[in-house]
RNA sequence: GGGCGAUUAGCUCAGUUGGUUAGAGCACCUGCCCUACAAGCAGGGGGUCGUAGGUUCGAGUCCUACAUCGCCCACCA
């Protein structure tokens, strides 16, 4: 017998083991069609979020939908080695034992990497238990496995064939903390408070300067020219002379640019090629030199002179007061803009002229822009919107930074010998060669996961089976730097879309709306919940509580909440498997079905109806209302009492075929407390995970009976509410008129009947519908005002409701253009409505004599 | 500057291709320990759907403008 209160631990006890280990989770079932999904792996840097969780839970939902709908499903787990985030751990971690990682050899670090991999790796597959996905562990794949290196070196040496990989010296946004180039996408840019300090450039040989405005006096080192707009009428005849270059002392060429915004600042722009990308084209267009002026950790080289050594900012300080002494610095002018900041470290990116790796981005932005015009080939986003979100990246994207200083990931596959490169697959056989020291974005091997996984480059049976994927749930956030990149070397490379579906979720914030973070120490951790409230109720939570690609809130008593569900179904369960205690498989009819159990197979049958299709339009919040409303409201409040009137054979059957259809059909988002009351009904067969899902039964629907029983109830609700608000006892006799279901809903027994006769001429309360009318024998003429004015309102709202709807319906318009069937239920309700105000008025007659 | 989203009950959110009486959870009020469940049951109150126009027989839903909040992208010497 279950217990009276659902106990979350006593349940997720065990299962995922069992599930593992009876092999559930596998694919490869090769008579059913196939159905894939790949997990976005998850960095090996720490814990599992709520966020985590969130977009688990949404695959693990599809694919035990589907797995139960006939489809050979494999959700393939992994992990990324997150190059910069994990080295920056592994080293932290290093220093706080005393050791300077960037002492140690390469081959050395490496090894500690490795352990600090296989530790996380553990603690996220413990996680993912916890979580009770559905994965299938024999296909798992981390991103610098030997496989996925294969095919990373392949993409990089094919690009750089195709020309699509070079090498070159360009503005790139360098990390001075972790000492890396890094991408646009890992820029993030932040109001600063900052000025715009303005210097005199003085002419050569001259008294007079030109008024320049910078907010990075520190750069002046770098100056190699002054600009001009040649438009400018205040500056144009300067142009093709030199200013002296303060506090260095030479002298550098006036050029006129259109880079040169005469609205903006003083209109004249000190030129810094090696640390701005505005200034790198300017001093393309005018040739000038390109001085890097900075050491890769964000000190002054030796071209800042006697500022050599200083960090950036202090020596921007130094500057300034240096500057403002020999009355160069005109003034400051505090404002406020935006500047560049790493993802990872947090700390101001440097612009700065480096050598490096670059993926030529747009002929392969331009293959997807052409490819999402197709409507076959294309990568759907769910929501639609976000596919604009892709494209307009692709329209402005501009070529992407690859290589990394770092030593966690793929090294590049590319040798140098004095001049000469190689790229390859392989190290050139000869001697001498020396390959590159850097490795590659973490994000170029993501960008091959969806086929990498599986067994790509080589034409394996997976591959050719599960590729393109089925769908890819992720977050809006990742777009950039995931989903887009999937995509274009998804088509390069395969010819195809990886995935056909793109399901976009939002963020996790917290219950006032900010986002989730550990600066904050607003974090809420999954295996917390769990442990408070259960996995089924975050999962539940978690997928049902916002509409798609909208963000979340984090609400406990929302867990809470579905917390209580939980225990509802498992009480439900409970009255159910307490009746079917003898009941055996010979017992089950469904012969000569009464009003009650047509009007719960039809319910059923129309949720089977609405569950099916949002789960195919991953609409998993109205599944979700859905099947609440269905189990608690008419399977509880309704059917259940309907059923301990009677309880035979074909009661029993009834109870039985609805709970094992609403534990099927919330087994996705539920598996624990599914699986465990699945298993105590007679009939169950070995789990139900790989049970069938619920299809329409159009046999048991029945749509005269069940308006027939709404009717009933919503007149039982009627004469509830009144009896309330009248105070009538339990016990008052009272006449009937109607099906005698009613008096059994309404708890009133043979006793309390009394005839016509006994009620005429009495001052009784009464109530009426179409379906029936009973008299409550009470002296009802204490409440005779009060229930005049509930009389007054009804009658009121219903002539209101009845003019409205002659008025439509006289509305000829309205009867043309309507729809048919719409107009015709109007008139009915019309119909309805009329016969309701007669008894109203018959009611109100009776009270006023 | 460009784009996207949000604005609906006290709070958090739903609201399908427009269909005429806008829903849920929590909170609130009234009455109940009835043998599945008091983490429950039976009832109840509460919203001019951000503002102003427009299209339509009909608008929370479509169009235009505006306001407020949030996000993304670009620019910022």
């Amino acid at each position: 017998m279950l217990e009276t209160k659902y106990n979350h631990k006593e349940v997720e006890k065990d299962k995922y083991k069992l599930w593992k280990e009876k092999g559930y989770f596998a694919s490869g079932n090769t008579n059913k069609p196939p159905y894939c999904i790949v997990i976005p792996p998850p960095n090996v840097t720490g814990k599992l979020h709520l966020g985590h969780a969130w977009d688990t839970t949404l695959q693990d939902i599809i694919i035990r939908y589907k797995r139960m709908d006939g489809y050979d499903t494999l959700w393939l787990p992994g992990m990324d080695h997150a190059g910069i985030a994990t080295q920056a751990k592994v080293d932290k971690k290093l220093k706080e034992q005393g050791i300077n990682p960037r002492t140690m050899d390469r081959e050395e670090w490496l090894k500690v990497a490795w352990d600090w991999k296989r530790e996380y790796a553990e603690n996220i597959h413990t996680q993912w238990e916890k979580l009770g996905l559905s994965l299938d562990y024999s296909k798992e794949r981390f991103t610098l496995d030997d496989g996925l290196s294969k095919s990373v070196r392949k993409v990089f040496v094919d690009l750089y064939n195709e020309g699509l990989i070079y090498r070159g010296e360009r503005i790139i946004n360098w990390d001075p903390e972790a000492m890396t180039a890094l991408s646009n996408e890992e820029v993030i840019y932040k109001e600063v408070e900052g000025a715009f300090y303005h210097l005199k450039y003085f002419l050569e040989d001259s008294d007079t300067y030109l008024e320049v405005a910078t907010t990075r006096p520190e750069t002046l080192f770098g100056d190699t020219a002054v600009a001009v707009n040649p438009n400018d009428e205040r500056y144009k005849d300067y142009i093709g002379k030199n200013v002296i270059l303060p506090i260095v002392g030479k002298k550098i060429p006036i050029v006129g640019d259109m880079h040169a915004d005469p609205e903006f600042g003083t209109g004249v722009v000190k030129i810094t090629p090696a640390h701005d990308p505005n200034d790198f084209e300017v001093g393309q267009r005018h040739n000038l030199e390109r001085i890097v002026v900075m050491n890769p950790n964000g000190t002054m080289n030796e071209f800042a002179g006697i500022y050599k050594g200083m960090d950036r900012f202090e020596c921007r300080k130094k500057v300034v007061e240096d500057l403002k002494e020999q009355g160069i610095l005109i003034d400051i002018k505090p404002m406020v803009h935006s500047v560049g900041h790493s993802e990872r470290t947090d700390v101001m990116v440097e612009p700065y002229l480096s050598k490096q790796w670059f993926v030529k981005m747009r002929p392969l932005a331009d293959r997807v822009l052409e490819n999402q015009k197709n409507r076959d080939t294309k990568v759907n986003f769910v929501p639609e919107r976000f596919e604009k979100v892709m494209n307009h990246w692709m329209e402005i994207t501009y070529d992407w930074c690859i290589s990394r200083q770092l030593w966690w990931g793929h090294r590049i596959p590319a040798w140098y010998k004095d001049d000469a490169v190689y790229v390859g697959m392989e190290a050139p056989k000869e001697e001498g060669w020396v390959q590159d020291t850097d490795v590659l974005d973490t994000w170029f091997s993501s960008a091959l996961w969806p086929f990498s996984t599986l067994g790509w480059p080589e034409a394996t049976s997976d591959f050719k089976r599960y590729y393109p994927n089925n769908c890819l749930v992720t977050g809006y956030d990742i777009i950039p730097f995931w989903v887009n990149r999937m995509t274009f070397q998804g088509l390069h490379f395969t010819n195809y879309r990886p995935f056909q579906d793109c399901l976009i979720h939002g963020l996790i914030r917290d219950k006032q709306g900010r986002k989730m973070s550990k600066s904050l120490g607003n974090g809420v951790d999954p295996m917390d919940v769990i442990d408070t409230y259960g996995c089924d109720a975050l999962r539940f939570f978690l997928a049902t509580s916002s509409a798609p690609g909208m963000d979340l809130r984090y609400d406990e008593e929302k867990v809470k909440s579905t917390w209580n569900f939980i225990n509802k179904l498992w009480n439900a369960s409970r009255f159910v498997l307490m009746n079917l205690e003898d009941f055996t498989k010979e017992q089950e009819t469904m012969e000569g079905l009464d009003l009650s159990e047509k009007w719960i197979l039809t319910k059923m049958n129309h949720l089977i109806q609405v569950v099916r299709k949002h789960m195919d339009q991953y609409e998993f919040h109205v599944v979700g209302t859905e099947i609440y409303n269905f189990v608690w409201n008419d399977f509880c409040d309704w059917y259940i009492e309907l059923a301990k009137m009677k309880m035979n054979d074909r009661t029993k059957t009834v109870l039985m075929t609805v709970l094992e259809t609403i534990l099927k059909l919330l087994h996705p988002f539920m598996p624990y407390v599914t699986e465990e009351i699945y298993q105590m009904l007679p009939t169950h067969e070995e789990s139900i995970m790989i049970s069938s899902y619920p299809t329409v039964q159009e046999e048991h629907i029945y749509e005269r009976e069940k308006s027939d029983l709404d009717e009933m109830i919503a007149f039982v609700v009627k004469v509830r509410t009144y009896k309330l608000e009248n105070q009538i006892p339990k016990d008052v006799k009272v006449y009937f008129e109607g099906n005698s279901l009613i008096l059994d809903m309404l708890k009133i027994t043979q006793e309390q009947l009394v005839s016509k006769e006994t009620i005429e001429n009495q001052n009784c309360g009464s109530v009426k519908s179409n379906c029936a009318s009973i008299y409550f024998l009470f002296d009802s003429s204490k409440n005779l005002e009060k229930e005049k004015e509930i009389l007054l309102k009804e009658k009121e709202k219903l002539e209101a409701n009845i003019t409205r709807r002659e008025n439509l319906l006289a509305n000829e318009n309205y009867v043309s253009k309507a729809p048919s069937a719409l107009v015709e239920q109007e008139r009915a309700t019309l119909e309805n409505e009329k016969q309701s105000l007669e008894i109203v008025l018959q009611k109100w007659n009776q009270l006023s004599k």
